[in-house]
RNA sequence: GCUGGAGUGGCGGAAUGGCAUACGCGUCGGUCUCAAAAACCGAUGUCCUCGCGGACUUGUGGGUUCAACUCCCACCUCCAGCACCA
């Protein structure tokens, strides 16, 4: 009887009830134990899983299941990052309240995520829109502002017109909102911010211990935090007291310095043009930059609008009076929103400069060709070189002149080292509904006061009015907004703000280690059993905003002593999309192919198969309909093995059993098909060629014949050797296609024959005997490296490189014997025949060169 | 521009410097069938050749080596991230 759909449907069902019913996948601290901690960034719920999730899940899950038959603790759990602004829109749309359509979102996640068979610990899922999770949001905010590293600024902020709310610099992409898509413009907010800059340093430190991680997704952090190494340099403003300070990682140049160039909001741009012909000019130019929107204003680099201040500085290495301008291509938000332009060897300056008819001189002279004059340049001259024009400092190579320049700058008080970042502080402050409210009370008399910790959590009102437009929402509801001041008593009002959600997906990998503790964040022993999270899985899209987050929190949580690692994630796999033609499965482009339908068709084993043979799993994988049902008929072809050929009641041993030449071809088989299989899992998660392993042993095995030996006693030994191929293949499968393997070996009864089973310190939890207990706690397969050794090798012959010919020769022949083997060959002699052998190359059980 | 990654049959993809194209899909041929589907068996890089066999082939061009998809140099193309970052 092949394995039909109404048997996938009535397999997958039994196994998932066995698993939920036993809670077989639920993890208990055990110091005796190994901990091996799995964990696939959790999803927002916003409706039924696609296959993104289910790529991403089955990774997790395979993983998961291979790590529990190698004996490790496994903890595998799930949740759900729920607050967010989808839920407002629903909301809005629908007319429901957003806590109702969140929750049936996750009902139904939930049950797609059952039907696929991840082994998750469902006793700890939790979801962040609990207020005994968001509780703890609040709390660990509280500890951020009583240690300085939570606070309250006045300053531009990006806004999000469309969705009408603050976002932080990370989910600005290309100038728009990361969600929307629509252009964000800056308004000047009083605004919640965490210190994240604090730990720029470690961030950016711990970066090189994580050889883990994508080699692209460190590299985009680093680019992110952006530390570099530069000189603060002070150009005292002629006939004032103003000084400007400008921020160079070309200190090299300075004596080439021409003009000092100030962003438009730069505060003395303004105030420098007061009282000069210039004022009228500069206060447009202010006036037309703030109204030009920032991606505007830095996409066309052709483009270098400015206007003379009216001012002059003084160069300080030279003493020399250098125009003060104001140009749209310096930036304030970077360094101090003030350079020293060198035109000679800066393009952007150049371009500026040949614009507007500013001065060049060149400072730094290509040591092979010193032949740069500004009259001839046609651009920069940005490469190294040796300085000219630069007093003392003429002839020196200009990579030393930036330290020595420094320094003597420092001696003199002109001007001293400076690093500089690009990590902003976190914006967190949202004017939406649908999150963590801030626990902040402001008071007329004591200012904004925490909310005490035992008045936690603050919790979000059920019945706020959700429009989506006109502010908070929560500063519509008085119940909430009224409330006495916590440290005078008298009349205070609630902050109304919410937090941004990636607060809440920051630390609950912390979370999971003591799900449902009601009286502190999280057990700080659990926690240090479990953390930190060996094995990450999630979508490269977060390479920078969650990742970067939860490293802060972490950091954060070990400072307060609360958690023992540096870092939350030790290895992270970036999973690749699901294409379908060519193109991201998505609801807009109307490609997407609903799990459920492949579920009632092929069943949860295949789907999974399918996806992880298909590509590996960091590249993209494109959907393949056909390549679905090979997978379908690999499994078929196995099931109807076990159901026709396996034998439960042969019980030898297969110490008893003398091995014939087919029998060691089977051996060898099934060897390699564990090596490449274990060898694959533990280099990197190879899993599509791991998978193509066990179908190379199911070729074996289906070549394999039982019944031609001649006495009945062999016939029996044939159907040792057989049963114990098809057990290995149950076994090697058992991570893949979990409800498959587990129907398999309960089919094959008591376990009639030793398999080879790994030998380990580690405890595994009870098995019972026979084959009635889940696989997925028997013990991983082991190899026997002495049945990989055949007695004879396959070997290939070059002659002057090419391949002529191919010799089954003894295991580890010698020269002697090789040469005699090989020379033979009419088919080498025709390559070698006439001339002299010059050189005989052995590279032992693999080939022979010979070069003539 | 900078950073990271990738270019291998008709397709997805495989190869610690050692027989390129494993495994799967597709295609072609066959078995079974009245027929079809399913299943099973076989073939399948390109070119020349009836065949034996030979030549060529891992984006391009060089180099190192007895031997290069793999190492080195230069370049091209594509993907992703960042970007007037001083």
């Amino acid at each position: 009887m092949p394995y039909t759909t109404n048997d996938i449907k009535r397999i997958e069902e039994k196994w998932q009830q066995y698993w939920a019913v036993n809670k077989i996948f639920a993890a208990r601290e055990d110091a005796g134990r190994k901990k091996y901690y799995v964990l696939e960034m959790f999803p927002y719920p916003s409706g039924k899983i696609h296959m993104g999730h289910v790529r991403n899940y089955t990774i997790a899950d395979v993983i998961a299941r291979y790590k529990m038959m190698r004996g490790f603790n496994v903890l595998h759990p799930m949740g759900y990052d729920a607050f967010g602004q989808p839920a407002e829109n629903a909301a809005i749309k629908r007319g429901v309240s957003p806590s109702d359509w969140t929750y049936k979102c996750i009902d139904d996640m939930r049950s797609g995520l059952s039907r696929m068979g991840f082994s998750y610990d469902w006793d700890r899922e939790l979801a962040t829109c609990d207020a005994s999770y968001y509780k703890w949001n609040q709390w660990i905010f509280l500890k951020m502002f009583e240690k300085g590293l939570a606070y309250k600024k006045g300053s531009p902020v990006n806004w999000c017109p469309s969705c009408e709310t603050t976002l932080a610099n990370e989910e600005v992409i290309n100038g728009a909102c990361w969600r929307c898509k629509s252009e964000v413009v800056q308004k000047d907010l009083e605004q919640w911010y965490l210190k994240i800059t604090q730990y720029a340093e470690p961030l950016l430190a711990d970066l090189k211990k994580l050889d883990n991680w994508p080699e692209r997704v460190r590299a985009m952090q680093e680019n992110w935090i952006g530390k570099s190494f530069g000189t603060e340099i002070y150009f005292k403003v002629k006939g004032t007291d103003e000084v400007i300070k400008v921020f160079t990682t070309r200190a090299d140049t300075i004596f080439g310095a021409t003009y000092v160039t100030l962003a438009p909001e730069h505060p003395l741009t303004k105030k420098l043009a007061q009282g000069t012909p210039q004022e009228k000019a500069v206060a447009a130019f202010i006036e037309k930059a703030a109204n030009t929107s920032k991606s505007l204003r830095v996409s066309g680099d052709e483009r270098k609008e400015g206007v003379f201040t009216g001012a002059y500085a003084i160069n300080p290495v030279n003493n020399e009076t250098v125009p003060v301008w104001t140009a749209d291509y310096v930036l304030m938000e970077y360094g101090t929103g003030a350079i020293m332009a060198v035109p000679t060897h800066d393009q952007r300056d150049f371009e500026f400069a040949r614009a507007h008819n500013l001065p060049m001189r060149v400072v730094i002279q290509d040591s092979a060709r010193p032949t740069l004059t500004p009259q001839q340049m046609t651009k920069a001259y940005e490469d190294a070189g040796v300085l000219v024009n630069s007093a003392q400092f003429d002839g020196t190579p200009n990579e030393e002149a930036k330290k020595k320049i420094t320094e003597w700058m420092d001696a003199s008080g002109m001007g001293k080292f400076q690093i500089h970042w690009r990590l902003r502080d976190w914006l967190i402050s949202r004017q939406r509904y649908w999150g963590t409210p801030i626990p902040i009370i402001y008071c007329p008399t004591c200012g904004a006061v925490p909310v005490p910790e035992k008045d936690l959590p603050v919790a979000l009102p059920k019945d706020a009015p959700i429009t989506g437009e006109g502010g908070s929402p929560l500063a519509k509801v008085k119940a909430f907004v009224e409330v006495k001041c916590p440290q005078c008593g008298k009349d205070a009002r609630r902050e109304t703000d919410t937090m941004a959600t990636f607060f809440d997906s920051s630390w609950y990998f912390l979370r999971y280690c003591d799900a449902h503790n009601d009286k502190v964040i999280f057990d700080q022993k659990a926690a240090a059993y479990w953390m930190p999270v060996d094995q990450y899985i999630g979508g490269i899209e977060h390479a920078i905003l969650h990742l970067l987050y939860s490293r802060f929190f972490t950091k954060f949580l070990k400072d307060l002593g609360l958690v023992s690692c540096e870092e939350p994630f030790t290895r992270l796999l970036t999973q690749g999309m699901v294409l379908k033609e060519g193109e991201v499965m998505s609801k807009s482009r109307g490609n997407v192919v609903d799990p459920d339908e492949v579920l009632a068709r092929f069943g949860a084993d295949t789907l999974r198969l399918f996806i992880l043979f298909a590509a590996p799993p960091e590249d993209q994988l494109e959907w393949n309909a056909s390549g679905l049902e090979g997978n379908w008929r690999f499994l078929n072809r196995i099931w109807n093995a076990v159901e026709g050929r396996y034998k439960s009641d042969v019980r030898r041993q297969t110490s008893d059993v003398q091995p014939d030449a087919e029998d060691k071809k089977l051996e060898l088989e099934r060897n390699s098909a564990i090596k490449k299989v274990t060898d694959g899992m533990e280099g990197g998660f190879k899993f599509n060629t791991a998978i193509s392993a066990v179908m190379v042993l199911m070729n074996a095995v289906d070549k394999y014949e039982t019944g031609q030996a001649a006495d009945v006693g062999h016939q029996a030994d044939k159907q040792l050797f057989l049963n114990r191929a098809l057990e290995t293949v149950v076994l090697l499968l058992a991570p893949f296609a979990p409800h498959f393997a587990e129907e398999l070996w309960e089919m094959m009864g008591e376990r009639p024959v030793d398999v080879g089973r790994e030998t380990s310190d580690v405890k595994r939890p009870a098995s019972k005997p026979g084959h009635k207990a889940s696989v997925a706690f028997e013990p991983w397969p082991a190899f026997d490296e002495a049945a990989l050794k055949t007695d004879s090798v396959r070997i290939a012959v070059q002659v002057n490189g090419k391949v002529r010919g191919q010799f089954e020769v003894p295991r580890d022949a010698d020269e002697a014997v090789l040469r005699a083997i090989v020379l033979a060959d009419e088919a080498v002699q025709r390559h070698v025949a006439g001339k002299e052998i010059r050189k005989f190359i052995v590279v032992p059980n693999k080939l022979v060169s010979l070069v003539v």
